[in-house]
DNA sequence: CCGCGGAGTGTTTTT
DNA sequence: CACTCCGCGG
């Protein structure tokens, strides 16, 4: 057994061990908060606490998994510790006890993209889209519901804030919220915000309550001030029967606004529980105090006052940040590239060094030059690929086995088919629904297609379907059947499908990890694939681990040696939407320190002279957040460096490289940036 | 009734 | 510039 006491600073200590009752822990940036709740969990369990009724709830997977499996070398009891998001942990509960207040069983879950494809059937049905006056589009209106429920606010108020222009539609848009819950407990769906909202009402019956308190005694919140109005009273009604809730938190990381949290839920926390122990932690063990500085003087600048001031507990006082102009995109790409490059000569390898970015588009450039440079790299954030259009084709096959009642999911298969568009696929989907079983619908329905116009296609899928939904073969050999199907149409329908088989192969991968089908779908709707699409693979044969690059959203609760922050642009970061709105500027504010603070010992802070944004060439602006003289101070201010200096550097003959598909594609992506051919 | 081509619009962060 | 929506030709 290991002593715990050897391991921690005094107010960690205390954190751990205040085991019984509620507890507000304070955590500074850096200041071994990951620690705390990896030692906590591993006190309880040492004091013969029984694992499974301690409930970790934590704002990524990732992390959950990290704590645990840290805590599980040192006892591997702490295993069995339940934990997750609290959307993983919605999903495991509902799919459980569901029934209790009317869900059906096998419910599927819709992402972003169906859920706006379920809103727009809606609307159309409504009459919404038939109005003079242009009526928002799908994917506002998702965001304008959704934001609605997460914040327990009306739709007016929403509108009020966000969509001033369309404050006309609230009413409408009211009506629309409601056929659309409608329509999805109707067809047996369930949306992000549902599995939040249905947990909240599920805990709340008395059958739920009386079952949740015998099986959980301890709960753990990690990153607190990202939760919502939603999360914050599903842990209240958790934590009701014992009371043994820890939260831990820092209110000035609180960076997902936009998705309805708010750092009320940590400031309210001791009104909640008058009688909880506020526990600070104040001492950063991880960056310089050089690093610090910089961090320190940003959140002296808020409006709002953060009662944090970081002192470094390493007593390094660190190289100066640096701030590094450059001409354009490009010479700030191959700067970059260099400096990294030189940095790891020096023994900085490529996985202690990360690229962040306020946008993932911001980094585009550099990943040309990386994979120019052969420099090993993978990206997190941006866009993902199981929202791709190829991958969602796929995904839509295997939901209609498990689901046939899934009707859009059917849409989308049937509207593949050659020769049907949207009004045949409503006939057919109409059949299907009120076919009995899955084995009328392949036989009855697709049978009197035959001799159609599109009867062929209809016969393939059939055949497909009925291979795959009968013989009792495995995941992965499922998807192969449906790639195998799919291959002719994904030809067809994209120009770059050489490309986009990249990414279904990396499905197919994926999926052969999986026994269960269902299992499947629903990891990859609740906890998709993390990995970025965009890795380039090491072309030298010794195994580098490769460098970050990420937004700064899944940065959060990291740390490297080196940081490069790139972009301080006024409308980068800031940006440019946030900048009507004096709340969502000061997030944006909260952002920047929480990208300041992952850097250990080097911080660099980027941006380049002339934009090119939508094709029209603009001077940037330096961000507001460091052209201030008090943020200047920190900073050692460099360049701007001449173009001439990096140039001569970065020129390789291309025909020497073997080009990977990644490569075109970020060729491609670069040209399109950059708004001109390559030379 | 499908599918193609032109016009118009908005452009971020994630479960 | 990329994506969505609308109108027309087949």
């Amino acid at each position: 057994m290991i002593d715990i006491r050897e391991r921690l600073n005094a107010s960690q200590l205390q954190a751990v061990r205040a085991t019984e009752g509620p507890v507000l822990v304070l955590a500074g940036a850096g200041s071994g908060k990951t620690r705390v709740i990896e030692y906590r969990v591993l006190h309880l369990v040492q004091s013969n606490v029984n694992p499974s009724s301690i409930l970790l709830l934590t704002f990524t997977r990732k992390a959950a998994r990290e704590m645990l499996s840290r805590a599980s070398q040192h006892d591997p009891r702490c295993k069995s510790v339940d934990g997750g998001t609290f959307h993983s942990f919605a999903y495991k509960t509902l799919k459980k006890y569901g029934k209790t207040i009317g869900l059906t069983e096998g419910f599927s879950v819709l992402d972003e993209g169906d859920a706006e494809e379920a809103i727009h059937r809606c609307s159309t049905r409504l009459g919404f889209f038939d109005k003079e006056k242009r009526f928002p589009r799908k994917d506002t209106l998702r965001s304008i519901i959704s934001m609605s429920i997460n914040k327990a606010v009306s739709v007016g108020d929403v509108l009020k804030k966000e969509y001033p222009h369309f404050i006309e539609f609230a009413e409408d848009i009211e009506k629309l919220r409601a056929t659309y819950a409608e329509y999805k407990l109707k067809k047996n769906y369930i949306d992000y915000d549902d599995l939040l909202l249905f947990l909240r009402l599920l805990l709340d019956t008395d059958e739920m309550k009386a079952r949740m308190a015998g099986r959980y005694r301890y709960v753990m919140v990690d990153e607190y001030q990202d939760t919502n109005k939603l999360q914050g009273e599903i842990t209240a009604i958790l934590a009701e029967p014992h009371r043994n809730i820890m939260v831990v938190g820092d209110d000035a990381q609180c960076i997902y606004g936009f998705r309805g949290s708010s750092h009320e839920n940590i400031m309210r926390f001791p009104d909640q529980y008058p009688d909880c122990r506020v526990i600070k932690l104040e001492e950063n063990y991880r960056s310089t105090q050089s690093v610090l500085n910089v961090a320190n003087t940003v959140l002296e600048n808020m409006k709002n006052k953060y009662s944090k001031c970081l002192v470094s507990a390493r007593n390094v006082t660190g190289a100066r940040p640096q701030l590094l102009f450059f001409r354009d995109a490009v010479e700030e790409a191959e700067c970059v590239a260099s400096k990294i490059k030189e940095l790891r000569d020096e023994g900085t390898t490529l996985s202690h060094q990360a690229v962040l970015s306020r946008s993932s588009y911001i980094s585009i450039p550099l990943q040309a030059e990386l994979a120019r440079r052969n420099i090993p790299y993978q990206t997190f954030g941006g866009l993902k690929f199981y929202e791709t259009a190829h991958v969602k084709d796929v995904m839509a096959h295997l939901k209609v086995l498990t689901n046939p009642k899934d009707e859009l999911s059917w849409n989308r298969v049937l509207m593949l088919i050659d020769g049907v568009g949207p009004r045949i696929s409503d006939r057919l989907v109409a059949d299907i629904l009120a076919a009995p079983s899955f084995v009328d619908i392949v036989n009855d329905v697709f049978e009197q297609q035959q001799g159609r116009r599109f009867g062929e296609g209809a016969a393939k899928l059939r055949s497909v379907l009925n291979t795959a939904y009968n013989e009792s073969i495995n995941v992965g050999a499922q998807l192969s059947l449906v790639l195998e199907y799919y291959a002719p149409i994904l030809k067809n329908r994209f120009d770059d499908w050489h490309l986009r088989n990249n990414d279904l192969e990396t499905l197919r991968q994926i999926s052969m990890r999986y026994d269960s089908l269902e299992d499947f779908l629903a990891d990859f709707a609740i906890e998709p694939p993390e990995r970025g699409v965009w890795r380039v693979e090491p072309e030298t044969p010794e195994e580098e681990k490769p460098l970050t690059l990420s937004t700064i959203h899944l940065a959060k609760g990291l740390e490297w040696d080196t940081v490069f922050l790139l972009g301080l642009i006024d409308g980068v970061l800031p940006v440019s939407f946030s900048l009507d709105y004096e709340d969502e500027i000061e997030e944006e504010q909260r952002i920047f320190y929480v990208a300041i603070t992952r850097a250990k010992n080097n911080l660099f802070l980027t941006l380049h002279h002339e934009g090119n944004r939508g094709g029209i060439s603009q001077f940037n602006k330096m961000s507001r957040f460091i052209d201030t003289p008090n943020v200047l101070s920190k900073l050692d201010v460099t360049g701007p460096v001449k173009l001439s200096d990096v140039a001569l550097t970065a020129s390789e003959p291309a025909e020497d490289i073997a080009i990977s598909y990644d490569k075109e594609v970020l060729l491609k992506r670069l040209t399109d940036y950059l708004g001109k051919k390559p030379s």
